[in-house]
RNA sequence: GUGCCCGUAGCUCAAUCGGACAGAGCACCAGCCUUCUAAGCUGGGGGUUGUGGGUUCGAUUCCCGCCGGGCACGCCA
């Protein structure tokens, strides 16, 4: 049993005996911010003093007097309104040592999960050019995520939604293959609201040069009866796309196939350079093709949320929290982004996840009600699905904000960004934020080499234990044995103390989605050390008092290790 | 206009499912390398948590009004 619960367990007597009628499950031991108030404080006659109608401090003094005694503690007192503050022995506190060094990568798991089955969706770009630096906010919160769930005992499943179907999708392949007539001579204007990137011009050489001029047809067709691009740019591109389905006819499906291709290939590269990788890529057309959009529709027209309005069929969201009800099909037959990601979500739940995240841009946050509404419509219970959104990372160069817009092709892509400041600081910048806040994310900050970045605060906390230890040039493995009564100054509790906390930080982490969490130990952890490395010489010849230093550092360096696998960066041993 | 998110030190951000005197980094000032990595450390000044109420033993946290910022309000995806 691990400390906190034997403390918990303390109280749990002591509650038993003075109040047997109040559940355990009011018990809750916190650490206090202060050093004064000892190393764990409980609450619990606070919050009986309503109840019991007696003063807090009374019931205090009951609880002290109701406590059995514990060898790990050293005194119970009584403070403040009413808290009980918890006092440890110092043995209680070097146990975490050894514990650490014996469950090395394991240190910080738990159960918590209980082996559930959980689904974390992210990124879910729409495959029409290169990830840019806001999808890889998404892919580094994704990512760390689930390895904290991981952590947390779930078993979890990593998702990507490919949105392969629909108008985008067609305007890429538009854009592929006017760059394509561009190239064998038979320009069109290219409008500009086309995919102006530069990747359309490459895709587009590709396919000239395994296709030669096969996909050629006459300007006039291509153009006929197609609205002029000044008075209206959309309908102008929808004419130029109908025009090129009905021209290619079968080239149309091919070249819609080896661009969809291309793009999935540089995003799945990409992402994993990045160290994001996907159990799952689920592609939304498949939902049409397969028939599962027309099932789940079905399912919710039998349950009688369907209805027909304007020739197209609505499902009454609003019923069930939404503004409004929204088209699943329209007019023409075809059905809406909203039928495939009911059809979606339906899925995910018969596949046997008990909970699902989905980790959306903040601009899809007026989507939430509606797909809850639909699976609660279906008989689902909607607080299954947790959606987790990410405020847009906007980029500063030269403390100016970077103009980004993917139909313009002015944006800073993901691996341009990834080259600029390296892997382990986007990685670590991504996630030192609450998802649900703005991150204006300073590239010259992030490449900057000094101390201000603060990734390398921690690596270099971890590269110089490893310095430690090569010196030292013993058997690390030794340690876990080694005697840790002589760590008794204030840094060295303090790092003990950080060593307990971690389990904790990766379950509320866990439990409040929220790995930035993560981050901010792991400088905390770090500035400790550091402080601690300035203070004390590990290399003493005193033999116990060498090996307990370098035990503790060992067991630091195992908790660096572990945190920053979580985020996805790398423990460099020298830098 | 309606809905959601957010307002914390000069700047960028934390704050343990309501807890005790609200904490870090940067910037600024003053110090520390003959030692296991100075990408480091030590010390200092910095706050009416946007604002006005309410609930509570206790509020940065929960509720309401106002002010300010972001996003969303399509038979787009």
């Amino acid at each position: 049993m691990d400390l906190k619960s034997h403390l918990t367990q303390l109280f749990a007597e002591a509650l038993g005996k003075i109040a047997p009628s109040q559940p355990a499950s009011l018990i809750q031991l916190e650490r206090p911010k202060q050093e004064s108030h000892g190393d764990y404080a409980c609450n619990l006659a606070l919050l009986l003093a309503k109840p019991l109608h007696r003063s807090p401090r009374d019931i205090a003094a009951a609880l002290l007097a109701a406590l059995p005694a514990s060898p790990n503690v050293e005194k119970a007192e009584i403070a403040g309104a009413g808290f009980i503050n918890l006092f440890l022995k110092p043995f209680a506190k070097q146990q975490v040592i050894p514990h650490i060094l014996n469950t090395s990568e394991a240190y910080g798991s738990s159960r918590l999960g209980a082996g559930k089955k959980i689904q974390v969706e992210f990124v879910s770009a729409n495959p029409t050019g290169p990830l840019h630096v806001g999808h890889g906010r998404g892919a580094a919160f994704g990512a760390s995520l689930a390895n904290v769930l991981d952590a947390a005992g779930y078993q979890v499943s990593r998702e990507f939604y490919v949105n392969d179907a629909g108008r985008q999708m067609d305007i890429l392949v538009l854009s592929t293959w006017l760059r394509y007539l561009e190239l064998v001579g038979e320009s069109i204007a290219f409008p500009s609201n086309a995919y102006q990137g530069d990747y359309v011009r490459a895709m587009a050489k590709r396919i000239v040069e395994t296709h030669s001029k096969q996909y050629v047809r006459e300007q006039k067709a291509v153009l006929q009866s197609v609205t002029d691009s000044q008075s209206d740019p959309e309908a102008h591109l929808d004419g130029l796309i109908a025009n090129a389905k009905k021209l290619l006819g079968k080239d149309y499906a091919d070249i819609h196939r080896f661009v969809l291709t291309e793009q999935l290939n540089d995003c799945r590269s990409d992402l994993e350079e990045f160290g994001v990788t996907f159990d799952t890529w689920f592609s939304e057309k498949s939902l049409f093709d397969s028939g599962q959009a027309e099932r789940a529709i079905a399912l919710l027209e039998n349950k009688g949320y369907i209805y027909v309005k304007d020739g197209a069929k609505w499902f009454s969201s609003s019923k069930f929290g939404d503004e409004k009800d929204r088209v699943v099909q329209r007019e023409n037959g075809e059905f809406t982004y909203f039928a495939g990601d009911i059809a979606y979500h339906l899925d995910k739940f018969e596949r046997g996840f008990q909970r699902v995240i989905d980790i959306w841009g903040a601009d899809h946050h007026g989507y939430i009600a509606r797909v809850k509404g639909a699976l609660q419509a279906l008989g689902f219970d909607p607080e299954r699905i947790t959606v987790a959104l990410v405020q847009f990372a906007v980029l500063y160069r030269n403390g100016k904000k970077v103009p980004m817009s993917t139909r313009s092709g002015e944006f800073v892509t993901l691996r341009e960004l990834r080259r600029e400041v390296g892997n382990d600081a986007a990685r670590f910048f991504y996630v030192l934020r609450k998802s649900d806040q703005h991150l204006d994310f300073d590239l010259d900050l992030a490449k900057s080499q000094s101390n201000e970045n603060p990734v390398y605060y921690v690596q270099y906390a971890h590269a110089r234990i490893c310095s430690v230890l090569q010196e030292w040039g013993g058997d690390a493995a030794t340690l876990s044995q080694a005697d840790t009564s002589p760590l008794t100054s204030s840094h060295e509790f303090a790092l003990l103390r950080c060593l307990m906390d971690y389990p904790e930080i990766v379950e509320g982490s866990a439990r409040e989605f929220s790995p930035h969490l993560i981050a901010f130990y792991l400088k905390e952890l770090a500035a400790e050390f550091h402080s601690y490395y300035n203070a004390t010489r590990f290399l003493v010849p005193e033999a116990q008092i060498r090996s307990a230093r370098l035990a503790l550092v060992t067991a630091i360096r195992q908790v660096l290790r572990n945190g920053l696998r979580l985020l996805g960066v790398s423990c460099p041993e020298k830098m």
